[in-house]
DNA sequence: GTCTATAAGTAGATAGAC
DNA sequence: GTCTATCTACTTATAGAC
């Protein structure tokens, strides 16, 4: 019995392999993880610390588990918003900003792996590494690809490579307030008014107004 | 004759202490804080490991010295920029977007300490620390209090807290992208149309551009 | 100011008992 | 599967000769 439950891989509560990934979330996303150490995983997970190099192999891999463990829900999350612009026949360009901005706000506010993605996407992208590298391409291309292609849909007068460039800088404005919000996140002064104030739909209605105004022509 | 030259903080070329500073500033950029070590760091200054405890005191101190050292230019081309269009009697909202995306575009391609810096600014917002965000907050609290005052003198339809949202959309925008088009970006399909051949200057007016329209109500 | 040598600590990984 | 104990390697930092 215990070895079906083992291999459905969906397990991740009160066996200490889905301890140690949901530790390994929050510390390498707080102290980076290059600064964490698998004696503090262990310690915040309630595991010893040969359970890492028996359950994953090494702390390379542990980083790649957490990561497809994390990301995985957000990417889906994404895919599918994406996926029901797809179906509609008559997409607009605010449902489909919507679309692409909402389910990164909505996650970046959850305590539990949102805001521990938003976090170790920034790492990535701060110091790329082949192992992240790799995992990023397998978990967002294919969204990029498909959100790119949407937005050429509803912006017929942008060419390919300003859509490529607005889709990078509506990532760019939410990954940035994002973070910003991010309650770890330091102290700016002129923030302080927004960063505990604003709700998460009056925020993605606001960079969605921002980034419909930008795609206008 | 060296006790003066010494003094005047500005020998960075021949002396160790200068040498170590461009070696920290290229290693933390590239390998991030915690993953390099002070042997690497030495290694391509050409010093000893114990320079470095001699010239400065520790690791962190280094640290210190070496994001004041690549910042400060940085935050210097900023302000002059936004000082420019502070004296202007009648600026437009264009031109204070150009002073706000112009010198980070601009000085990101340079391989010397602008595209470092462009790192260090990455890494520091993935992974803030009190060392860091103290420095940061030397550094540009100023310049962004000044660049929303500016945006909005040009913008008076938007309030604080509009304005405030809209700078941190504009800065995501820009960080994005310029780090999307470093050399060591990770090589994203559907970007490689642009990691070549966009030329600085098209690149700040399509941002600014983009920005333009998103405050334009 | 610069070097060698080394101290003192901690990291990831593993062997082997249970 | 889980634990203790330990190995090997590498880190920052420093003492002291030159």
């Amino acid at each position: 019995m215990e070895a079906i439950e083992s291999s459905t891989g969906q397990q991740d509560d009160r066996d200490t392999r889905g301890a140690l990934l949901r530790a390994a979330t929050f510390v390498f996303a707080d102290r980076g993880f290059d600064a964490a150490t698998l004696r503090e995983v262990t310690r915040v997970a309630g595991a010893n610390i040969a359970a890492v190099n028996y359950h994953f192999r090494s702390k390379d891999e542990l980083l790649r588990h957490t990561l497809e463990h994390c990301l995985g829900p957000l990417n889906a999350a994404r895919l599918e918003a994406i996926g029901a612009c797809e179906d509609d026949p008559s997409p607009s360009l605010r449902s489909v900003l919507r679309a692409i901005v909402g389910p990164l706000v909505e996650r970046s506010r959850d305590e539990r792996g949102g805001r521990a993605a938003i976090r170790l996407m920034l790492q990535t992208k701060a110091l790329p590494r082949d192992l992240t590298n790799e995992i990023f391409a397998e978990q967002f291309d294919e969204l990029h690809r498909r959100s790119r292609a949407m937005l050429s849909r509803v912006a017929p007068h942008l060419d390919k490579v300003q859509i490529a460039l607005r889709y990078e800088y509506i990532r760019g404005a939410v990954l940035q307030i994002v973070s910003d919000l991010d309650p770890n996140a330091r102290r700016m002064p002129g923030l302080e008014s927004i960063q505990g104030q604003v709700t998460d739909s009056a925020l993605v209605e606001d960079i969605v107004g921002f980034c419909e105004l930008g795609l206008s022509s």
